[in-house]
DNA sequence: CGAAGGATTGACGCTTCTCAAATAGGGTGG
DNA sequence: CCACCCTATTTGAGAAGCGTCAATCCTTCG
């Protein structure tokens, strides 16, 4: 539908915080309007096509990114090609903050992404002095934490069934936090990816979606599922 | 060889931040002379004996902990009592930061531990003002990410012989970054621990370090491991 | 309309789990 | 100091869940 963009293209718009639809959702929350118009004039407004990198993995990493639209995949790699999807990052989220000089793992569009790009050193002495923007950064990344937690116990603990009941009500939850509806959840992420976000091979997931099906618990559309049993699922996603 | 200590018993010895030992390790290294003076009037030394916990899953989140000695476990339940362990805390670390009122998951000592408690309220309104502390706060935030998500490609996409190596390699590095002798690798948690942690059964974890063992790979040795054939160790880690 | 990639389904195998038992180790009390 | 007990660890045999390989189907898009 839409056609192919240059890597990072840059929007002709400028970087539009004031009015930015996703400000409440994002660590912009923390800024007054003066600080907003001074990061304005440091961040640029940034789109990604499908597939296409935000960063990768080794890379210098320049800057960090505000996703405001979209749907963002992280993801590790091991040299033989084994990936494991860390997470998805969804409008509002703050990804790409670098420990050391480089990322440590990469981010492609799952579908296409707009972004607000902070380049690493400006942005740095922008918050140096703000300790509310901090505190909020604080709040992301623990929050980023809990996420991580509960992967963990997902990819350490659960079955198959289990891990895939935990996924979709952890999505929804995130689609549901962000204003999207959960009547049918969207899924914009391939099987492949799901696979990869919970430990398993895409044929497993396949299977374990259609056999929910076929019990009535779920119902695949085209893009996503509905809940239909939504307590059933729910039993499966707590165990 | 020592007694049983009441839950949490506090030291009689005052905090004496301006003399600790593991400073520079800890959260507090961002902290001059007189905050320091500050943190020791709001913060309590405490110790817990092994298996004593420092907090559990649910519990009203009244303080976090710096840890000064010893070794804690961190980790979730589910229901039927399947565990995963998130990670392990060893000296400088700082854990029980709730996102909410309550604590995510559980910490107990795997072996004594001296901590140094800091009040929620009194903490959070100490740093609230300390752009350089929540800067530190943040790199560490940011650190225990990435062990979080190093831990999710061993957990998602690694067998359990790559599982055990990788385990012990991380260890190792941690215990080398607090300056502990890693000629021989201290290993102070059990079998099911080290299970929990990668997602297998203790037999399983049993199995493969004895074949490691017999591979000479390894050698076992009372409360630890020797890498013998670290470059082999190495290999089956990054894979 | 046809090609290409994604998703599904099936048959089979292997890694890891489960259940069970033996062994070792550490702490306690006599 | 030694014997005993309790727990942790190791080892074995068999089962099962999930992975692998392969073929088919479906969808999307040129």
């Amino acid at each position: 539908m839409c056609h192919r963009i240059p890597p990072g293209h840059p929007d002709n718009e400028p970087a539009g915080c004031l009015l930015c639809a996703i400000r409440s959702l994002s660590i912009c929350d923390a800024l007054d309007e003066s600080e907003l118009r001074e990061l304005v004039r440091l961040s640029q407004r940034v789109r990604f096509g499908s597939k296409e990198p935000l960063f990768s993995e080794g890379d210098q990493s320049d800057a960090s990114f505000n996703v405001s639209e979209g749907t963002v995949r992280l993801y590790k790699l091991l040299p033989d090609g084994r990936r494991q999807i860390i997470g998805f990052a969804l409008p509002g989220d703050f990804i790409g903050v670098a420990t050391g000089i480089r990322y440590g793992l990469s981010a492609d569009a799952v579908e296409p992404v707009r972004a607000c790009r902070l380049p690493k050193e400006p942005f740095s002495r922008f918050i140096e002095s703000k300790p509310r923007m901090l505190q909020r950064m604080n709040d992301f990344a623990r929050n980023e934490l809990v996420l991580a937690q509960n992967h963990m116990v997902s990819l350490g603990r659960r079955s198959a069934e289990e891990k895939i009941a935990a996924f979709l009500i952890g999505w929804r939850d995130r689609l549901e936090r962000i204003g999207r509806s959960t009547k049918t959840i969207h899924l914009p992420m391939s099987r492949q990816d799901i696979a990869d976000y919970l430990g398993l091979t895409v044929e497993t997931v396949s299977r374990t979606l259609t056999r929910l099906e076929r019990e009535n618990t779920i119902l695949i559309v085209p893009g996503g599922v509905r809940l239909i049993n939504l307590g059933r699922v729910e039993a499966l996603a707590v165990a």
